[in-house]
DNA sequence: ATTTTAATGTAAGAAAACATAACATGTTGT
DNA sequence: ACAACATGTTATGTTTTCTTACATTAAAAT
């Protein structure tokens, strides 16, 4: 069952959660800038059906990256030959990569039910996904 | 500075980021339902500026313990009357609530700047928002 | 000093996602 | 059988996002 904990640790940072909208506020930059970094292949964010950009965190985080090498002086040249050139995690490739978005939501799921959480000072929630973004 | 931890803290269970759809296939409730709780009371999810729903962590979270509610036989009054009767978080009202939305976002990106994560095992990112959700 | 190129701005038109509202349907309790 | 509750469904309008094309601005190259 270790693979469930490594699982769930990649799927709450690359889960695509968040819309360009919410994207934009997070990082400020623009729509404009932020396909076109897309469409230079520094990101590749998720598509809905009906092709709509969904984010994850882990796109947010690659956006702020950006915004700082482009401030460093870097240009998009640059900064794609970096990620280029980034060691490729070795362990992605040899996960279980073969499971429905469904099951991988469910997987979540099941995990937050199961850990219970005793109280808050609150309340007394059942439940909590904010326990799966670290 | 104290207060700054615990306002990320907040921030980021009840900041808006998540559109309906996603919170759909996060509760695997219709829209309908979502749409309905919200009518009752049982949740308030943030609205954009065009009128959209945007939902919080914490929304999700109260939205998988209405389900669950639900599932054990409880009507919505009935949770209403749950939640209505949980004390009030009480810290809630003291701390400084008058921050913009782009304050609070700045906020949580400056934290993200200052807390320069070592490295990791696939890359070397320089910042990290998923360390904001817990 | 021009001319390219890179990054971003802006506008138009189409499609997707989401909104509200009204009516329909299936369950449950009386 | 009826009423109330929870949800489904459909219609219609608005917001958000998409792609594409052209404009602008600043830096680099000539």
């Amino acid at each position: 069952m270790k693979w469930v904990k490594l699982m769930t640790n990649r799927v709450r940072r690359t889960m695509p959660l968040l819309p360009i909208s919410i994207v934009m506020q997070l990082t400020e930059l623009t729509a404009r800038q932020i396909r076109y970094y897309e469409e230079h292949e520094l990101i590749n964010p998720a598509r809905t059906e009906g092709n709509k950009r969904m984010f994850s965190l882990n796109d947010v985080d690659t956006l702020l990256e950006i915004k700082e090498y482009l401030d460093q002086g870097l240009n998009i040249a640059g900064i794609k030959k970096l990620y280029d050139t980034k060691e490729i995690p070795k362990n992605e490739k040899a996960e279980p990569k073969n499971l429905s978005d469904a099951e991988l939501r469910k997987l979540l799921r099941e995990e937050l039910k199961h850990q219970a959480r005793p109280f808050e000072k609150g309340g007394f929630r059942q439940s909590d996904l904010t326990r799966f973004f670290k």
